[in-house]
DNA sequence: ATCTGTGAAGCTGTTCACAGCT
DNA sequence: AGCTGTGAACAGCTTCACAGAT
């Protein structure tokens, strides 16, 4: 029930745990098993109370869990009880619509900075963010924002990597397609379209 | 050196190292050896040799692997020597993004066909694809389309899995956020931007 | 009786060390 | 000498079985 040695896998499951609460809370349902999670899921219920007990005891013995507790302890586990910042860096197709989507927010997650090199998109605003030119990425480090979402084409992402590390960014989320070099105390998630779906034609013939 | 039991992780590198080796060949490198790819890559030399061992013998004991054969040799595996068709449903503000998309021909994808429900986008072309009504859905199966990319809002995501399905899809990436629930012949890879982003503040605090 | 929390067993994937070619 | 290919050791994650709480 405590910490270090947690499974990176275990941390990648929360939010997807966290997602299906608040759905079922949603229709209604205020507790539930870890048998009835699971089975909303498609998972074991031993990974579920596994996972779960890696960072305390959140359900009663021989009843289960309340579905607003655990809900609320999640988002504490995630650090999302507090709102977080995230930066947008390139605002083209995937930015755009990356930036236009709307449920970041059930996480506590607000895009505040959106950044591009074109002249013709800087300065326009979009759901209440100004795209600004991307030669300011160095003020995120006194707007303390150090999330940042890399959505420029590939030329330009290693460059940008540079200067979200720079300017005090922890982690990024990759969406360009190629590997970006980071320090290791930076996090990065990479994200390409392209290397989900080369992956399936194999995974379909077994 | 050959079938079943490939770890998943394998199979999931295996794209990486391919995109990694088509921007070293287009860098006039012909020939390496799994250290020079691993340190491209940043990760172990001794992963990529076991990797690619599951699947054959590509290299040349004392002297590496030759590019092209590399890359000719991860598209057979990965079944990517012949073309892959793939539908998009869902244009909306992440399908359009999918759309415009002009990277996925390097691994001979391409998008064959896109659907939504909204008459004003029914009948629009974009980038030489006609946008069709979602009920056409189950045409993909004359059209011998396996490969579906959902991208529609969660509430229709689970009913149109089920016509994927219904149309023979077997392999789906998923972008709505939520679970499908597919027969477990049919494979699924969930995209949940949200989900990703969820993960990093607890990731960045260790 | 029921359902959680968890040590231990079992399994899967990674790293290593070195035999085998070139 | 240099680099691949691979069995074996190791590490990490998942599943299990059951003790403990209600």
């Amino acid at each position: 029930m405590q910490n270090h040695k947690i499974p990176d896998e275990t941390v990648h499951r929360l939010p997807v745990y966290l997602r299906e609460l608040l759905t079922l809370q949603e229709q209604g349902i205020e507790k539930l098993s870890s048998q009835e999670l699971a089975d909303s899921l498609g998972c074991g219920c031993y990974q579920v109370r596994k996972d779960l007990s890696y960072f305390g005891r959140f359900g009663k013995r021989g009843v289960g869990y309340t579905t607003e507790i655990l809900i609320r302890e999640i988002l504490n586990i995630l650090k999302l009880n507090v709102p977080q910042k995230a930066a947008l860096i390139g605002i083209g197709n995937l930015g755009l619509a990356i930036l236009r989507y709307t449920g970041f927010g059930k996480y506590n997650f607000r895009i505040t900075a959106a950044f591009d090199s074109d002249g013709k998109k800087i300065g326009q605003i979009i759901r209440n963010i100004t795209i600004e030119d991307i030669k300011k990425i160095r003020t995120l480090k006194r707007r303390s924002v150090r999330i940042a979402i890399l959505a420029t084409p590939e030329a330009a992402a290693q460059q940008i990597a540079d200067e979200l590390v720079e300017a005090g960014v922890t982690s990024i989320l990759n969406f360009a397609p190629c590997n970006i070099k980071v320090p290791k105390n930076v996090q990065v998630r990479n994200i390409d379209i392209a290397m989900e779906l080369a992956c399936l034609p194999f995974m379909a013939s077994e």
